[in-house]
DNA sequence: TTAAAAGTTCAAAACGTTTTAGATTATTGA
DNA sequence: TCAATAATCTAAAACGTTTTGAACTTTTAA
C-alpha cells in the first residue's frame, strides 16, 4: 500500500504538502496539486483510514441496534433502511455497525457496544413514546440521530415525517368527499407515530366539528385490522377508514368487501405508504390512495445528519419533516350520498 | 479518557511497562502488575482500539455481506447468524460491518467494500456450489472463513457440517426400519448444501442396492414440498420422505395427511433441522425425527476460526466438520408390511 | 529599490498504542 | 567474590495521517 511518504519521497515534497494536495488545500499550487495527484493515482494511493481516525479522534463508524423479536424476526422494513442507509454512509467513508438488542431493558445493547468505546454515534429508529433511549443517550452526550420523534420538542437531530399532518391531510380529503363518520385503524400506542397519528386525527376532526370516536390502535396486523374494521362497520356504520400502514389497509379492505360493501362505493379508504417492499398501494384493488412517504427516502438525510452532527452542527439545525405527499387513487370517493 | 500515558505518569514507570503489564506479558513483576491494574482500573483505562489497530495493521473489523432478494427480505436464519456472530466477535474485540448485495454479480458488494480498504477479512455463508465469491476472494488474497463448503477440497477456512453424513444418517436410519422406496425433497440444486445431501442420498441408497430416483431439487418452500410429495405417494408410493428443512417437512407431512394416509404409519418422515427459530420441529405432530445441528451453533467457532485465521493459523488447520445429531422422534416408524 | 503582503512549502509534533533493542537490577553458580 | 544469567524495566521507533508554526519564495505597493 502506497503511504504519503512513498509519494512526497518521488516528488521531493513534504508528506504535509503531498496531505494538503490530496486534501484540496487552497494553499497547495496548482501544478504541485497536479503532480501529487498523478503520483498518488499512479501509485493507487489509499490514504489509510486507521491513520486518519487516529489523528482526527474520530472512528468513522456509527452504530445501530435492530430490535428483534423472540422469533427472530425483524421488522419487514429493516433491510429497506440497511441498504439505504449503508450506502449514503459510505458516500461519507463511515460505516454501519450492526449489533442486535434481544434483551428487556432497551438500553442495555447501546450500553454494551459504547463500553467497546469504538463508536462516533448512533441512528436511532421506530421511537417509542418517550424513548428510554434517548434519554440514556443524551443524558451520556452520544451524538445520535433518530429517524422519527419520541417527544415534542426534541433537543437532537431528528428526520421524520409530520405524522400529526398525514392524518390531517387524510382527514380532509375525506370531508371534502362528504365524509363524516370517519375512522381510525392505527398502530400501537407504544409507537410515536402511532401517537402523532391519533392526536392529528383527533385534531383535524374536532377542527371540522366533527367527533374522533372512531379510533382502533392496534399492533400492525392484516388480521387485527380485518377485525377491528368488521367490527366497526357492523356497529358504527363508518363511511371512510384512515389506515396507518398499507397492511392495515389490506385488512379493511377484505373486512369492507366481507361486509358485501364495495370500496370507494360505498366505503372510502386511505392509508400511509411508506413503501414496504412487500404490500404495495399501487397493487391494491383498487388502487390505495394514501399519503406517501418512503422509508427509503429518509436514509441519506439521515446519513448526512449524522456526519454533519459529528462534525459539530447543533442539533437544532437538524431536524427535518418531510412531507407526505398525497396520492389520489380509486379507494376514494364521494360519500355515499344516503348515509350523510 | 485516560491513556497508557496517564498511568504510567502516575505511577513512575514507562509507557511501555504499563502496556505490557495490561497485557500480560510474562516479563512484567507481578507487584509492577497489580499496580498497573489498580490504577488502570480506578482511571477506567480502556485502550484506544483505533491506536491498537494503527500499530497492529489491523482494523478490528470484519465484514459480511447480506444477500437480500427483489422483496427487501432475507434468509430467515439471517437475524440468527447476526445474532450470535456478534456477540461472539465482541469477544475478540473485532466489529461485524455489514454491507448488502442485491445486485446479479454477487462480488460486486465485496469489491466496494474491499475498496474502503478497512476491513480484516470477510465471513461468508449459504455457499453456491463453486461459488464465485470464493474465488474473488482467494484471488486477492483476502482472509474469510466460510459457513458451509462450495466444493471438494477447500483451501479456505470452513465450518459445517458434514452434508453428505446427514443424508446418509437419515437413509440408515430408514432402512433399518424397513424402509426401502425412500424419497428426498431437497433444496434448489444451486446451493451446495443441497447438492451434498444429494450425493450423500445416492451414495447411501446405492450402498444398500437402493435405486435413489424419488429426488426433487426445489425452493425450500412449504408450498412447492407439499406438490412434490403429493405427486410422489400418487405415483411412486414411497413410504419415507427424507426432507432437507423443517419448512419442506411440514409440506411434506400435510400432502402425507392429505392424501388419507399417516405418519409415521404409512409414511416416515426424517428432516434436517438448523433450529430455524420458526419452524421448530419439536411442535411437528407428530413431533419429527431429525438430523439437528443448530446454525446458531457455527457463530462462535466462526467467530474464533477468522480471529485464528487473520492471526495467521493456517486454512487447512481452520476446516472443521461439525456432526449433525440424529434426534429420534414419533414422526418414523417401522416400514408398513405390506408395501415391502 | 525595498518593505510588506501574499503565496507556497516544510519540519516537527501529535494521536495512543505496540514492539525492538538495550539498559539496569537482581539472582545464580563457582 | 565475580562473572554469567535471569528478571525487570526503559527509551525510542514505528504505524500513517493531520495540523501547527515557521520558513522560504514570489508578488505587490510605494
Amino acid at each position: 500500500m502506497a503511504t504519503l511518504k512513498d509519494i512526497s519521497a518521488e516528488l521531493g515534497l513534504s508528506v504535509a504538502t503531498v496531505s494538503r494536495a490530496l486534501n484540496g488545500f487552497p494553499e497547495v499550487n496548482v501544478r504541485t496539486r497536479n503532480r501529487v495527484q498523478a503520483v498518488a493515482d499512479r501509485l493507487g494511493y489509499r490514504p489509510n483510514r486507521i491513520a486518519q481516525r487516529l489523528v482526527t479522534g474520530r472512528s468513522g463508524m456509527v452504530g445501530m441496534i435492530v430490535k428483534i423479536k423472540a422469533d427472530m424476526s425483524a421488522d419487514e422494513t429493516f433491510f429497506e433502511i440497511l441498504t439505504g442507509l449503508t450506502a449514503a454512509l459510505a458516500d461519507h467513508d463511515t460505516d454501519l455497525v450492526l449489533a442486535v438488542d434481544q434483551e428487556n431493558d432497551p438500553t442495555a445493547a447501546y450500553a454494551k457496544l459504547l463500553e467497546r468505546d469504538i463508536l462516533d454515534g448512533f441512528i436511532l429508529n421506530a421511537p417509542e413514546r418517550n424513548d428510554p433511549r434517548v434519554n440514556y443517550l443524551l443524558g451520556r452526550g452520544i451524538p445520535f440521530v433518530m429517524h422519527g420523534q419520541d417527544r415534542d420538542q426534541p433537543t437532537y437531530p431528528t428526520y421524520g415525517i409530520d405524522n400529526k399532518a398525514v392524518s390531517a391531510q387524510a382527514v380532509k380529503l375525506l370531508v371534502n368527499l362528504g365524509h363524516r363518520r370517519i375512522a381510525l385503524i392505527n398502530g400501537e400506542m407504544g409507537s410515536a407515530f402511532a401517537a402523532d397519528r391519533m392526536s392529528g386525527f383527533q385534531d383535524a376532526m374536532k377542527a371540522r366539528g366533527l367527533v374522533a370516536d372512531l379510533i382502533r390502535n392496534d399492533a400492525a396486523l392484516q388480521s387485527h385490522a380485518y377485525s377491528h374494521a368488521l367490527d366497526l362497520l357492523a356497529t358504527a356504520g363508518p363511511t371512510a377508514f384512515v389506515c396507518a400502514s398499507t397492511v392495515i389497509a389490506a385488512g379493511v379492505m377484505q373486512a369492507v368487501k366481507d361486509r358485501g360493501l364495495s370500496v370507494p362505493r360505498d366505503v372510502s379508504v386511505v392509508a400511509h405508504d411508506d413503501a414496504p417492499p412487500l404490500t404495495r398501494a399501487r397493487n391494491f384493488e383498487p388502487a390505495l390512495t394514501v399519503t406517501r412517504a418512503p422509508l427509503r427516502d429518509a436514509c441519506e438525510p439521515l446519513a448526512n445528519m449524522m456526519i454533519a452532527h459529528l462534525k459539530g452542527t447543533p442539533a437544532k439545525d437538524l431536524q427535518v419533516w418531510q412531507n407526505a405527499e398525497m396520492i389520489l387513487r380509486g379507494s376514494t370517493g364521494p360519500a355515499p350520498a344516503e348515509r350523510n
